[in-house]
DNA sequence: TTGTAAGCGTTATCAT
DNA sequence: ATGATAACGCTTACAA
């Protein structure tokens, strides 16, 4: 098999130099403790001269595990998962660990084929998204020889461990804070509805059901990704079905900002006719005008905490609780507070803020 | 070393039930035609049904290569490489090529680090993106084993492939545009001032400077990385420097939104007292109220591109054309357009668009 | 603290 | 078309 005009040193190579063995020089680059003092610095002394970096692959076969981390979202473009992904990122930085990251794009066997090719790779641990797994990519994950950290939702049956909240319980919260401001004709927008999105809905309706406000006609849902465009379509539809709806629950914060530019297209008076309430509490919600109420999640503090309760169940620190549920903050901004001072009808907002 | 308790199937496995040799297990799996018929369906019959899946870390230490191509972009937050990457995921679905991310958040360090780790894994291509790579990280480039692709801008000395697009000419053509359209006193909203960052501004001073209309008081940066409340903070910070700016190019969409929303806040008529033009067009600047005008850029197909590009280029079909140039369109929208109607002073805008 | 031997699961090479 | 054999670069297990 010769050399096949790798550019490669190897271990070997270094043990040679330093004149040590190769366990030798695996062992300083592992264990430095495990070496004395001696071998370990002219070991590292070889290492930088000849640059080398150890094979991943020969260490994977040889030991039978690796560091990698498997994440899987559902998309790579949608802000919410960017944040906890950020989050991920944050807590792995400066640990042995190596993220890496799969797309299952929103289907459930593109999601259990990259658990499969995430397995084959024996990975240290895995972070997926959601509670709504396949039966067969369940069955997978329940024999999995590795950590497994759930994200983005609490629900009963976790793997093994799991960080999110509940989306039902969100949902409702925010509606009911639609009820409190004084709104009566309450509508819902949703676009592509995930799991996640139905237990929104089903937080909505659950709200409004036992006060009789419930009124299927002012639920406007499409399959299409969600989008500020799509949001003014929504609205849109919306008051073309029920006109004297007075306020909406978006499944998103995109969708409420296009509601919110749709209603200013029309000189609806926002909060004064219509109430916007979005879902994430993105960054721009408080920076829009009016400002926008959402709710807000903690996607950073998810992907923080999924990572470092995986470094810790990794390195042996076996948590009493294994289901972390980080809640949600209703935030009031104006798009929903009647007391304020209506602007004229075109101008379709009020001042919220002084300049 | 005996049974270390691996779950896994080997090839042996499937070699032994399907009564042929390891070897050929392996060509039926990789040149399912230089095996017979009559093997290949006996052994496809036992892969599934002992569900075996080949050991990623076996074949790259045998083979000396993977089908990893790594990707390594500055962040996973911004919209504007989420669209690349879903445009590199895109590509490469369908194919035999792994996508691997690599987050070098905007420091040469970091992005060093992520080079030498993914060399070290034998990766069958690299996409980077930019052309400011550190010299220590160009040096691995330039000799490594690998195709490599960068992305995001188009400059001369390509390592190998490069896709992208000029930004100094497109920041001019926005500026360009702002005068044409009749405004005189215009102003820079930047931040993080990354590399290309700095090329648009530059595009911004090239424009302006020979007409005699740069004026370094209107150009406003921050070291902070952007958003949409700080377009809003750079834009007031702009009011009280130079109170009588008549137009803004903001570096990217996000602070023209932030300096829009406080144009409302502020009653400044836009476009009639303000003109506003963003960087990027993303989805919501068309669906803006008013609409707001940016420069388009194609970070999906350049991502696609790269990915293809790169794919053509492992199966051997050499490109004539090693750099891509894929240009970008200025979109005209509301927020510059003299001619409409202004609204009343507080609506800060006009009717882009029938209701 | 250090070294020796064996093998991880696959593919390249060369025969047949 | 198929197979025997020898690596690939590293780590586990055990011995010194």
């Amino acid at each position: 098999m010769k050399n096949r005009g790798r550019s490669g040193v190897t271990l070997a190579d270094v043990a040679r130099e330093a004149g040590v063995s190769a366990m030798t020089v695996s062992r300083a680059l592992r264990n430095p403790d495990r070496v004395s003092a001696r071998s370990r610095d002219a070991i590292q002394a070889v290492i930088e001269r000849l640059g080398y970096v150890p094979d991943p692959a020969a260490r994977a076969l040889a030991a039978g595990r690796t560091n990698v981390i498997g994440v899987i979202v559902p998309s790579v473009t949608n802000n919410v998962f960017a944040d906890v992904m950020r989050g991920i990122y944050d807590a792995a930085e400066g640990t042995p660990w190596q993220v890496q990251l799969g797309n299952s794009r929103y289907s459930p066997i593109a999601e259990e084929d990259l658990v499969r090719t995430f397995l084959s790779q024996k990975p240290a641990g895995l972070i997926i998204s959601g509670i709504d797994q396949s039966e067969a990519t369940a069955g997978l994950l329940r024999s999995a020889p590795c950590r497994i950290v759930q994200i983005m939702e609490t629900g009963p049956d976790p793997f093994d461990m799991m960080v999110g909240f509940s989306h039902r319980e969100a949902a409702g919260a925010a509606t009911r804070h639609l009820l409190d401001a004084g709104y009566r004709r309450i509508g819902f927008l949703g676009a592509r509805l995930d799991p996640r999105t139905q237990r929104r809905l089903e937080g909505f309706r659950v709200c409004l059901s036992p006060a009789g406000l419930l009124d299927e006609a002012r639920i406007v849902t499409t399959p299409q990704p969600s989008s500020v465009t799509l949001g003014g379509h929504l609205m849109a539809d919306l008051l073309s079905t029920a006109p004297d709806t007075d306020a909406v629950f978006c499944n998103n914060d995109d969708l409420a900002v296009g509601a919110l530019f749709e209603c200013q297209r029309r000189r609806i008076a926002v909060p004064g006719q219509m109430g916007i309430c979005g879902f994430n509490d993105l960054e721009m919600m408080a920076a829009a005008h009016p400002s926008i109420t959402s709710v807000l999640t903690f996607r950073h503090e998810m992907g923080r905490q999924a990572m470092s309760l995986l470094g810790a169940a990794l390195r042996g620190e076996e948590t009493s609780q294994p289901v972390v549920d980080l809640g949600f903050e209703v935030v009031p901004r104006a798009t929903t507070d009647r007391t304020l001072q209506p602007g004229r009808a075109e101008g379709g907002g009020v001042r919220a803020r002084a300049p």
